[in-house]
DNA sequence: TTGATATGTAGGAGAAAACCTACCTATACT
DNA sequence: AGTATAGGTAGGTTTTCTCCTACATATCAA
């Protein structure tokens, strides 16, 4: 029997979340949000992994399109690209609604509450 | 040697972003917003995957807290719990200052190219 | 050129994810 | 009671993830 094709997470969103769901790989990425553009030098220097682990957590964050990386010298510098992370938010506006609903219901309650 | 401590996605955020990794959860996220709380064969019905595993697709998403379930005679209906993807708003809010302004830096480089 | 530094790739082990089929449990219907 | 329906659990397979050590490559410095 031939091998079942892969049903893992492909798309481009999949790999997105994906990505988001190591608290590593977030670290990686509010450092670059609050320190600019850094080498892997400097990044790893923050965290415990040993050095080839973390090429890997930046590949993973490279190929959900979430960092970009320049060479200058020896040296390559990592910087943390919107992109995705817009169209993170675009998935995330038509639930926005939804829970302000849903929040202002339990408002409501407790309102009740207090008054009983 | 003990086997190492499990080093995988384990905070309630990286169960969150985990379970967004894949589009069948997305896909019934998506369901429960625009349809309402509904019952499991309803959701399953929308997709090819055996009961059985889609049962599992429904329990990561109730571990990560994205949906609950409320029994109802022998059916059981879930329904999306906002909590979750209003604290991924909440994470992402800090990066949004961030991708505004590089948007705009590309904006300028736009303008420039035109002018040239 | 020789050596040190910065970073990535290769290959492997072990855990976890995502499917499946077979089976179990609870509730409803007749 | 007996049968059908709704849904979950058990256990197994394959693929993927995440870490490691060892090694390769590129660049800088002496």
């Amino acid at each position: 029997m031939p091998p079942r094709p892969s049903l893992v997470a492909d798309g481009i969103e999949d790999r997105v979340f994906a990505a988001l769901a190591s608290p590593v790989r977030r670290e990686v990425l509010r450092l670059l949000r609050d320190g600019g553009p850094q080498s892997v030098r400097q990044l790893a220097d923050n965290f415990e992994m040993a050095r080839p682990s973390f090429s890997e957590q930046l590949r993973v964050l490279r190929e959900a399109g979430l960092v970009s990386e320049r060479k200058d010298g020896r040296q390559r510098f990592y910087r943390l690209e919107p992109v995705p992370l817009a169209d993170v938010q675009d998935w995330l506006s038509p639930y926005e609604r939804f829970w302000r609903e849903r929040m202002a219901e339990l408002g409501k309650v407790l309102d009740r509450m207090e008054d009983a």
